[in-house]
DNA sequence: CCTTCAGTTCGAAGATCATCTAACTGTTCG
DNA sequence: CGAACAGTTAGATGATCTTCGAACTGAAGG
């Protein structure tokens, strides 16, 4: 069976301010979605972070939750994107501003 | 003698993006600061939020610590404005895709 | 099959946070 | 002066957060 489960995250209207500025409120976080910026789809060993395996798992987590990352298995991976699309439908201009660069 | 000691506040190139997503990131935040961008500069008792007068002004100290806005004393109020130019200047485009409305 | 690997989940510890009441400071006005 | 007013500070409380190590799950490979 070919699961490729997505795990959970809101639909893009459902998308909140407040935890998308709670999920961009830590510098572990931020340096994951600029690192997702700048190298698009990683897998989670891929992030260059001085945190635990456990912490960094927490972190996907708080910011899947938010909208603003999504995630997918593929095989013994969890492959991790920015939903750069998405935020930009709902926070025009948000990442550009916050990061500095236009948005992919 | 006629004070008008500024509250401190970082100068605009320290704005903290951190510190700057951590104040957005509570609804009684988030709402002090559209009002300000609907109504400009206000006292205190001026806003409409449903939190005691020192959890109010708990709110303002986190919001002007990380640049978003200024506080000036005039008599026996003190008046609360969005650094609106300098959040422009520091992160362009947030408050416009943060709260849809283009920067006054 | 059994080991290794990638990542999560489960507590737990310590820090930070939002909130309140009570007491305080400084200003205005009668 | 003395009372009323605007707002802050202090201290406490309960909730939430970040972090970790240890144990777990599921897939890949010898």
């Amino acid at each position: 069976m070919v699961h490729s489960a997505v795990l959970p995250s809101p639909p893009t209207d459902d998308i909140d301010v407040v935890d998308v500025m709670h999920a961009l409120a830590d510098p572990t976080r931020l340096t994951i979605v600029r690192q997702l910026l700048e190298g698009g789809e990683q897998a989670c060993g891929g992030f260059d972070v001085r945190v635990s395996a456990s912490t960094l798992s927490h972190h996907f987590k708080v910011l899947r939750e938010a909208g603003v990352i999504d995630q997918r298995e593929q095989g013994r991976h969890r492959m991790t994107s920015l939903r750069s699309t998405d935020l930009e439908t709902r926070f025009p201009g948000l990442l550009t501003s916050v990061f500095g660069v236009v948005h992919a």
